[in-house]
DNA sequence: GCCAACGTTGGC
DNA sequence: GCCAACGTTGGC
């Protein structure tokens, strides 16, 4: 799924998908084409609306996001790796570019740019990253991140 | 360019 | 409901 230029919504704040309360924060990672939506383009305009995700494990990913959750911004095919951090700065609502089904769509914003990106290399060479969807479920575009993968990713970004 | 993984579609 | 055919994604 390929999300395309940044489309400003007619918002409506109506979620649809419920979502539990939870006591802490999420962690998330969301995958893109640099050459269709780049970290710089996303930077360049201060955030986005992520829409074009059609795809139900994604979708519920999305509807799980709460405001502040951190998530990994991904550069698929072309570069392979974790650029960046950005923030959900608005939660789940209908996906404006849809136009059937119920699909939904998150605001997110940069935080900031890692000085060493971490490529998938790096995260298949460690054996605690096993189990991360990247590695396992390649194709997945909106993943959850435990918190110890968020810890450890973050380290290997700060190394 | 190839192919594995995954999702969707449609015939039966 | 099953499954073959087909399309897409994304790593290699």
């Amino acid at each position: 799924m390929k999300k395309t230029a940044k489309v400003t919504s007619s918002a409506r704040p109506a979620r649809i998908i419920a979502r539990p309360a939870r006591t802490e924060g999420g962690t998330w990672l969301v995958k893109q084409e640099p050459a269709a939506y780049s970290w710089n383009d996303f930077v360049q305009e201060g955030g986005t609306v992520w829409t074009g995700v059609r795809n139900f494990q994604a979708r519920k990913n999305l509807a799980d996001m709460a405001v502040g959750d951190e998530v990994f911004f991904y550069h698929s095919v072309v570069g392979k790796c974790i650029v960046g951090l950005a923030r959900v700065r608005k939660a789940a609502y209908p996906d404006p570019t849809a136009n059937e089904g119920n699909w939904i769509c998150v605001d997110l914003e940069p935080v900031r740019e890692f000085a060493r990106p971490v490529s998938l290399e790096d995260i298949k060479a460690q054996t605690s990253l096993q189990d991360f969807p990247l590695v396992r479920q390649s194709r997945l575009s909106v993943m959850p991140v435990s918190p110890s993968q968020f810890r450890e990713i973050l380290k290997l970004a700060e190394e």
